[in-house]
DNA sequence: AAAGTATTTAGAAATATTTCTAAATAGATA
DNA sequence: TATCTATTTAGAAATATTTCTAAATACTTT
């Protein structure tokens, strides 16, 4: 994981929106879409981003790719913003 | 605050450099730029992208512009991850 | 006031990002 | 098997980002 990837993964406010709506549970990549404005490859564009920096994971079942958020990655972004408002250790 | 500007902020390897730099205190613009191999110019640019964030505020003295660590937008950035991974409120 | 030091601004070049359309792939159903 | 549906890939256009050099600003010291 590089932090790089992921708060560039973050930036992108189609990409927060996604992840938002993953709160709620696993998606599949159309239902992602019609929430959006946009064509499907844009957004397949989108969860590409987000699957490289590992924020969300894929899973298939038939026809369909399923969307969930990797709370795991989120928590290690968290620790590094939290060491940098933490105070002067190391 | 926009989400957007921050992570855009910290997406750079090089503006997440300096404020790790600032973590141990303000400094002036000349001495984070002694740190990097990179114009005086180019750091005045990734500074002024961290002041837009607002992850960073300046204070002049004498000659020199002194840049600190805010961290209460690091805190806003950290609510924001933390509602993410939260589960399913709201 | 003149000269020096610290920093920013302007403009340009190289690179990266975001979006689209059109075509390709993969799996499901008729 | 042929076709339909869901999704991704490729390629291109528009826009944004990062870096540089050169010049401008601002404050200090002589």
């Amino acid at each position: 994981m590089s932090f790089g990837q992921t708060f560039k993964a973050l930036s992108d406010p189609v990409r927060r929106e996604i992840l938002t709506l993953l709160r709620s549970g696993r998606m599949s990549a159309g239902e992602i879409g019609s929430h959006f404005d946009m064509t499907g490859a844009t957004i397949s564009y989108h969860l590409s981003i987000l699957k490289k920096a590992d924020l969300v994971h894929e899973s298939k079942y038939k026809n369909y790719i399923y969307y969930e958020l990797n709370t795991s990655v989120v928590e290690e972004v968290m620790a590094w913003l939290s060491h940098l408002k933490g105070g002067n250790e190391s």
